[in-house]
DNA sequence: TTTATTTTGTTGACACGGAAACAAAACCAT
DNA sequence: ATGGTTTTGTTTCCGTGTCAACAAAATAAA
């Protein structure tokens, strides 16, 4: 195999046992809550004023998947929503005291998964990084054209 | 934001634009067959006698689940199944000549991928890939370990 | 050999998310 | 101001994958 190959597809599998890490860890420290809402809850708490058009955004999830999240969630006590004044059609969402207490066992978790892993990034130097970095925000920009591309194509449907 | 939280997240959002730019690419060119039954037919193709078992393991599914797309691909005449003559449980699978056609357009798909991206490739040098590779497998050595832990904690019940 | 355990594949109930259609509010153009 | 367009949130239908239960075959244990 070469390398080009070799580096997506160990970068590849790296992040498959990594969501797989934390997500058995996270199911066990916030039993009843699954690893969607936790995203979701995390993603309220991080937002100002989030509605459901912003969140599906945030989430890369359609309206309709994020507006049947809240009703859950609203239904268990965990978010609740509020409106503007001037405003009578968007509708923002906040977390309740009981969700404000998963997102906080959430921030934990997460600390807990950088402590883990600190061992890996010590080890590696100012200089690697940046080596990492650029060669990501490349490929990034390349794929941004490509993307730009394919839509321009799509465009006269 | 500290720089390992940085270099995780650009890979992240990477990933996500290089599956989502190849998603769309590959809808097009093979219309009628979702990404995930590509996988699946590009998976029966490198693999040897694969049966239920073996595909839920390469493609991180449940056996459920691959039971069910191999039934749907067999009715479409894509995948056929054979037995060997001293295992009358063990249910193999390949791909048809119809099969086949669609597993080398993915294959001609890939490779236009790769001519795609290759202007950033060439820009990275032997030490850059190097870098990154040590990397990474420093890091999924951690996470080896770790998940090894995990399913130890996890063993007693 | 006979019995118990494990492996293998299938099925049905269920949860989840996407696509599309829809109503209501907001925005815009003239 | 008012008619048309866009935005926003919700709901229904549908496909897909997981989980748990199951039957049949293979393997291990006695």
């Amino acid at each position: 195999m070469n390398k080009e190959d070799q580096v997506m597809m160990s970068f590849r599998t790296l992040f498959n046992k990594l969501a797989w890490l934390n997500k058995v860890k996270m199911e066990k420290s916030l039993k009843g809550y699954k690893s969607a809402e936790v995203h979701y809850i995390q993603c309220i708490g991080s937002n100002v004023d989030p509605n459901v058009t912003t969140l599906a955004e945030s989430l890369y999830m359609t309206r309709g998947a994020i507006s049947k999240i809240t009703k859950k969630l609203m239904e268990k006590g965990i978010v609740e929503s509020y409106q503007k004044p001037d405003n009578k059609k968007e509708i923002y969402f906040r977390l309740t005291s009981q969700g404000e207490s998963i997102h906080k066992v959430h921030e934990e978790l997460h600390q807990e998964f950088k402590d883990r892993d600190k061992v890996v990034f010590e080890q590696v130097s100012e200089a690697q990084f940046d080596s990492l970095l650029k060669f990501v925000e490349k490929y990034s920009k390349h794929l941004d054209a490509e993307i730009e591309k394919q839509s321009i194509d799509n465009r006269p449907e």
